[in-house]
DNA sequence: TTAGGGTTAG
């Protein structure tokens, strides 16, 4: 029990006392605790009245909203309870239900106050109204609206802010209009809704220096603020300005609106601005600065607002040390991330999504699984971000099986395939080879947004199925949605890859004539790749002259490449002078030469080149292969707790890491190759037997389970596990596949129980 | 009773 709540409850108890530290809880961010607070109050024998009812639901509604993946509380859980033991012969007796989320608590005590009469009021209304709205039961709220007889400004802020907060910003506009045509006076709270409805901010501002609500603190602050996050920095400043105090808030979102635009010298002006006014940066301004920190050449600012972040006591916000987590990912410092997440008192879903996150954006999916699993471990149920995040990393590693447990996890508990989501999985289905997979989800989507038809474009174009992504385009204009330039990239590649010369000129042309999309390096290469293939070497030459762009390695790779094609040899040679100079150490700058020198058979060469790849380290990127066998093993009549596989994998000299597929149920191990060492077997947590018993044995499941051994270079392994009876035979159905994931020694060094 | 800067996702 915290310090505010032994005050109150060391005093003579009287409701009020407990409706002040349930203020105490709203104002200290803690709804849940309200539920846990009533309980107390049940205890004391107080009699709740209208405003505890009033401030119930808002404690439900508050936690509603904030527990994403509608994850029941087990303070919401006792309250309810309570409600039923204690409350039952002065509040209600409450309809069973099956479902235990957090909305049920919500209606327990909607029940309650119908029964007992102390519903009727408006303010009680308008606060279920606003509960029903957190929960995006934005029926339940309307019909509660409609009940009102006299709607004050609050109930229309209310409904205005149900439609704006659940997305449906046109009918948050539609009730403003009403409200109006009621004569009814908007106030500042009507504006800060409107705002966060989307409401355009210029129409806004000239209506509240009609209204004089300009002269309200909220008002001008959210008008800051929604400038700042269209990206109008510079309206959001001469407005900031105007006003006579100076505040943190708006101040800070100009200050994330530079740093969502990478620019980092406007961040820091207005950080010094911010230090100036003597003004305490708090952990969203840390936050957002560490937003903006995408550039390498702005990394040392990134460390040194961690520096300040442990100075000033921010860095233990979980805001803080997520922001951290996901700059240090950018950068490929993923140990740092690590030993950041390993360092927080609390753990919340969010913070295991940007490790999650950061895993995957530093190109190591394998670790995001294996972070995933202990996520799991700790109780936290996935949401649609992870979802989407490990969607990502499923692409990455061409891993579909595990791409289509999370599908089945999504239609099986009715995670809506939306924007994201459904994104995440057209873009698995394509990396993962599954195009016509990816076509259905696509299909699935009721209204696809720019992004998602960027991806289904880019997967069309990667198949070969130009047509089909040219299409796209065309339709996706029809919806009048304007195109940006992934999309050109994905139409460029469908042109390139279809051969379609004439339409990828025509594409070129029109990004920037009619779609002011101006082209990029990548826009350039894609063009130089069609032109060159089509033996339009000249053409493609001139079109690198013209760049207003300095071409890079990608624009002369092409042309280098196409010259391979037509066997260009004294062109070929000429570009490979000038990528030597641009970056003498990638591998695909070799690859190419080597080829151009094999078309003509000028094998000498090629071994001069393949000598100075593998000197300057050139062939530095190792690929991943994946080798799945499947095998059915009979084993004997007993029931086998204990299996013993013989698997026959050969050893080679690196390090591998192996997934072992056990009916579903995959295990990782990590093989050290030195010999007769004891291998290493991680066991994915799931609803297997032999997970659910390790942890009856020990509530900290080691990471790594001690199993097997290497020996005569083969792979021997003890696994338990659950074979399963087709009537005649127990029968273990065990998948294997191999992948090179790089040194077992950087995998090892993310882990505890080593 | 209604609202207000931010982190994680394609």
């Amino acid at each position: 029990m915290n310090l505010a709540s032994s005050i109150v409850l060391s005093t003579k108890s009287n409701l009020s006392s407990f409706h002040s530290l349930f203020k105490f809880c709203f104002d200290t961010k803690n709804p849940r605790r309200v539920l846990l607070t009533f309980r107390e109050l049940l205890n004391y024998n107080e009699k709740p009245n209208d405003f505890t009812f009033a401030l119930l639901i808002k404690a439900c509604a508050l936690s509603c909203s904030s527990s994403f993946g509608f994850k029941p509380t087990f303070e919401a859980n006792q309250i309810h309870t309570h409600l039923i033991k204690s409350g039952a012969d002065q509040f209600i007796l409450v309809p069973s239900c099956a479902r235990h989320e957090l909305i049920f608590q919500g209606r327990t005590i909607h029940g309650f106050g119908i029964k007992s009469g102390l519903d009727s009021g408006s303010q009680v209304k308008n606060a279920l109204t606003s509960m029903y709205a957190r929960c995006a039961d934005l029926e339940a709220a309307e019909c509660l609206f409609e009940e009102i007889v006299e709607k004050s400004v609050v109930s229309w802020n209310t409904m205005i802010g149900a439609y704006g907060q659940n997305g449906f910003f046109n009918d948050a506009m539609l009730y403003f209009k009403q409200m109006r045509e009621r004569n009814v006076e908007a106030n500042e709270v009507t504006m800060v809704c409107l705002l966060s409805a989307n409401a355009n901010p210029e129409s806004t501002h000239c209506f509240v220096i009609k209204t004089a609500l300009i002269d309200k603190c909220s008002v001008n602050t959210s008008l800051v603020c929604e400038y700042a996050r269209r990206g109008d920095s510079k309206s959001a400043e001469v407005l900031y300005k105007s006003l006579p105090q100076r505040n943190l808030v708006p101040l800070t979102a100009i200050l994330s609106s530079h740093a969502e635009n990478g620019n980092m010298s406007s961040v820091m002006e207005c950080f010094a601005q911010i230090q100036q006014l003597d003004m305490k940066p708090d952990a969203v301004t840390m936050v957002s600065i560490l937003h903006g920190v995408t550039d390498p050449c702005h990394f040392g600012i990134g460390l040194a607002f961690h520096s300040y972040g442990i100075k000033s006591g921010l860095s233990i916000d979980n805001l803080v040390a997520n922001g951290l987590i996901s700059m240090y990912s950018k950068f490929d410092h993923i140990e740092a991330a690590f030993s950041l997440f390993f360092d927080m008192h609390e753990k919340p879903l969010i913070s295991w999504n940007s490790l999650i996150s950061g895993c995957v954006q530093s190109g190591k999916a394998t670790d995001a699984f294996e972070v995933f699993c202990q996520m799991k471990m700790h109780g936290h149920g996935p949401d649609a971000i992870t979802i989407a995040t490990l969607l990502s990393g499923c692409g990455q590693l061409g891993h579909l099986q595990f791409g289509e447990r999370l599908h089945n996890y999504v239609l099986r508990n009715n995670i809506e395939v939306e924007s994201f989501v459904g994104t995440a999985l057209i873009d698995m289905y394509t990396k993962c080879g599954r195009i016509e997979r990816a076509e259905n989800v696509f299909k699935s989507i009721k209204d696809p947004c720019l992004v998602t038809w960027n991806s289904m474009i880019s997967g069309y174009s990667l198949y070969g199925f130009e047509h089909k992504a040219l299409s796209c385009f065309s339709k996706l204009q029809e919806q009048g949605i304007k195109p940006d330039h992934i999309t050109f990239l994905g139409v460029l590649a469908a042109c390139t890859h279809g051969g379609l010369v004439d339409e990828g000129r025509k594409y070129f042309e029109i990004m920037r004539k009619e779609f002011n999309v101006m082209p990029g390096l990548q826009h350039y290469a894609c063009s130089v790749s069609l032109l060159g293939r089509a033996g339009l070497l000249e053409e493609a030459l001139i079109l690198i002259k013209d760049m207003e762009i300095k071409p890079d390695f990608a624009v002369w790779g092409a042309l280098l490449n196409a010259c391979c094609i037509h066997q260009e040899l004294r062109i070929g040679e000429y570009l490979a002078k000038k990528l030597f100079l641009l970056d003498n150490s990638s591998g695909g700058f070799y690859v190419l030469m080597s080829n151009l020198y094999a078309t003509k058979g000028k094998w000498d060469e090629v071994a001069k080149v393949r000598k100075m790849m593998r000197e300057t380290g050139g062939d530095g990127c190792s690929g991943i292969s994946v080798i799945e066998v499947n095998s059915l093993i009979q084993l004997s009549q007993t029931i086998p707790r204990r299996v013993i596989l013989s698997l026959n994998i050969q050893l080679e000299k690196s390090c591998y890491c192996y997934k072992i597929v056990l009916k579903d149920i995959p295990l990782w191990i990590i093989a050290p190759c030195s010999e007769n060492r004891q291998m290493l077997i991680h066991l994915m947590p799931h609803s297997c037997s032999a997970c659910s018993e390790t942890r009856k044995r020990n509530l900290n499941l080691p990471l790594w389970y001690k199993a097997g051994a290497i020996k005569y270079g083969f792979v021997h392994l003890i696994l338990i596990g659950t074979p399963y009876n087709n009537g005649d035979a127990w029968l273990l159905f065990v998948q294997i596949s191999v992948a090179h994931v790089g040194p077992v020694d950087n995998l090892l060094d993310h882990f505890y129980d080593l």
